[in-house]
DNA sequence: ACCTCAGATGTTAGCGCTAACAATGTTGCC
DNA sequence: GGCAACATTGTTAGCGCTAACATCTGAGGT
């Protein structure tokens, strides 16, 4: 199988090999309507034969299009952006499309400058970027190279699309639980501050306890580590022992929630017997923690394909200074998945385009958390 | 900023700005020697200020050179597969290369096939897989197109070069650690059959205790999941609520070991009280589960080191029928790392290739193991 | 002054593909 | 039968870049 001795075959080969010219080979390749049946399965045949593929660089060169799309990720190691870049990626070849990655180093805006350079230089067609952080998200809007540009649990403000999990419903929920459980308050031991993540659970923690009339105790911060939840943990168990009411802990994530656990363990504090707790990914660990553990899930895949057709959508609407806008029309047009939420999506011309998706979060109830009685400690 | 009306700058209108010609242009940013240096000036500033970005695809078409690596990956949502990639990507990026991902949906041929097939159609210059199953290496190994091709975790015989943590030797030391505590066996409860992994911390725990003269269990074959930790350790415990001795279990992952946890405790054994644990993975929340968990540490950063460097190696290595073998000499040649481990490395001639990377293991010793004393339960 | 040679630059010819247009053959309709 | 409309194919011209070769300088030796 070769003309051009041992080199790639190239469509001229395909052509010559059939008995038609390139450009009907070309014609077959990309489905083009008149060409006849007879021609298009001799040139298959041919490409069949010859083993050969397209060459990508030659078909983007004259195309601009590269049909790849740019992820940022930062620690894609965590339980949640490992999911939501996978679902990222899936929802990508699903649509026809490259995925290629960067892992941030740091969350410096050098950093993410490095990282975007690096992707603009794949020549990517548009760009996801997994940006749990304000600081980010920031950077991310003031680097105007990198267009259209997607930003996953990104926060308002920032001008760029956005999809995210209702981290606020999902929380306002968690600790809603709890105080129908007949809590008097719930503590909560938050995420890493700057994190939009946190600060959304954080919100939804204080909008339930402002609703009940609870007090609200100051929330302890974390940095999602089972460590530092540990290290919370055994202060929270301090206060209790000194008298402070501790009935009801709210962690801002599962990893966290086993190092209180293990700290509420040492101190001798039943959970759910003297303290309930809750906590928030519903990593597959949760459920078969002693006790399980009472969670938040959030649909990590309806994240991807969220991000992914929002993403097409602005590929479609064309506009905004990207370098690789093509001439021809874009595929997919008004793809963007349902858009809820309570937040301003001033979208209907494709204006301001404030587009913001927001995905579910449901509590998963287990052993974590028991009634109590009404009353004081 | 604009030549060309608002269309990105191109080669040529740089040149033009600095006034000189469009090969100076290219010669100035591939860092050739002869070009003075006022020249070289000039161009920089005029690059600087129309923005100016070479054009990948155009310079992939004419240098046989896409500067692409793919990486095929098995649920990555897994710990071990999650830190894997993410060492891949950032030895992948500081060796100069982009890398484009694919996450397999499944581990039949197909999936395989359809994998290679999207990195084969991307042109990557090569490929590094995280194929943990055998069925996965042996697809792999038929698959001629993708090469040069490295099987991370996989398994000897295939013919593929392959870099991989030292389960055996982990798993062995971590059943040794048990009996030297004076436990008479160990039993084990195994990751998921077929898997490479699974199938080396079986062979290290049974030539432990042959070494020991210990009597070998029946090893309980699980599938990574907390859940299935939890039914195979619900049926130790009714094994020991029966009389059968069981006061040391080696757990192929940790988190299954989570699930052993709560199945023990259910039945009220205690750990490290009534029988021993340990673990495999060393996750982040190992440290603080109750009890912490005795468990072993792999070296995922050394993984994606060396399988970089071991891909690079094959690409300058020249050979084989990829079809982007380029005409020009490849950097970093020579540049393989360590070659440890007990195979037959066929390698100083660049022969055989049977080029095997061993990355080391280590125990992390916590609470969850206890001494105990000699003698019949 | 002449020639040589190397340094610095410009010119030309593709890489493999698709778009645009041109050139056929084919059908249908009055 | 003639002509328009269409289906089918071929031809040509780049896309933006690098490699190879061609050209032009000026320094150095004799």
């Amino acid at each position: 199988m070769s003309e051009r001795d041992g080199r790639t075959p190239v469509m001229a080969d395909v052509a010559r090999l059939a008995g038609v010219s390139h450009q009907t080979v070309s014609r077959v390749l990309n489905g083009h309507p008149n060409v006849r049946t007879e021609t298009v399965v001799r040139v298959r045949a041919a490409i069949e034969e010859l083993g050969y593929r397209r060459n990508p660089s030659a078909r983007a060169l004259v195309t601009r299009r590269t049909n790849l799309l740019g992820v940022l990720a930062f620690d894609s190691t965590l339980f949640g952006p490992a999911r939501t870049l996978a679902a990222i990626e899936n929802a990508a070849r699903e649509a026809g499309y490259f995925v290629s990655i960067v892992n941030l180093d740091g969350i410096t805006r050098e950093a993410v400058v490095e990282a975007a350079t690096y992707l603009v230089e794949q020549s990517v067609e548009g760009c996801i970027a997994i940006a749990p952080q304000r600081a980010v998200v920031e950077a991310l809007a003031d680097l105007s190279g990198l267009r259209p540009l997607v930003a996953v649990e990104g926060g308002e403000g920032s001008g760029l699309p956005v999809v995210c999990v209702d981290q606020e419903g999902g929380a306002y929920t968690a600790t809603r639980h709890l105080l129908d459980l007949g809590h008097r308050t719930v503590h909560h031991i938050a995420g890493k501050r700057d994190w939009l993540e946190g600060e959304a659970r954080v919100e939804g923690w204080r909008r339930a306890l402002a609703e009940a009339g609870a007090p609200v105790p100051e929330p302890a911060y974390g940095d999602w580590s089972p460590r530092s939840g540990y290290e919370l943990g055994l202060r929270l168990a301090g206060e209790r022992a000194r008298g402070a009411e501790v009935t009801a802990v709210f962690v801002a994530n599962d990893q966290m929630s086993i190092g209180v656990l293990r700290a509420f363990h040492e101190h001798g504090i039943g959970v759910p017997g003297d303290v309930s707790v809750v906590g928030f990914d519903d990593i597959p660990e949760a459920e078969y923690l002693t006790p399980a553990l009472t969670t938040v899930w959030q649909d990590f895949d309806q994240v991807g394909r969220a991000s992914i057709d929002v993403l097409l959508a602005e590929l479609s609407d064309g506009g905004g200074p990207s370098a690789l806008r093509p001439p021809v029309t874009r595929h997919r047009p008004g793809a963007a998945a349902s858009r809820r939420g309570g937040t301003p999506s001033t979208d209907a011309s494709g204006a301001v385009s404030s587009v913001r998706v927001v995905v579910p979060a449901r509590m998963r109830i287990r052993h974590s958390t028991a009634p109590r009685l009404p009353g004081p400690p």
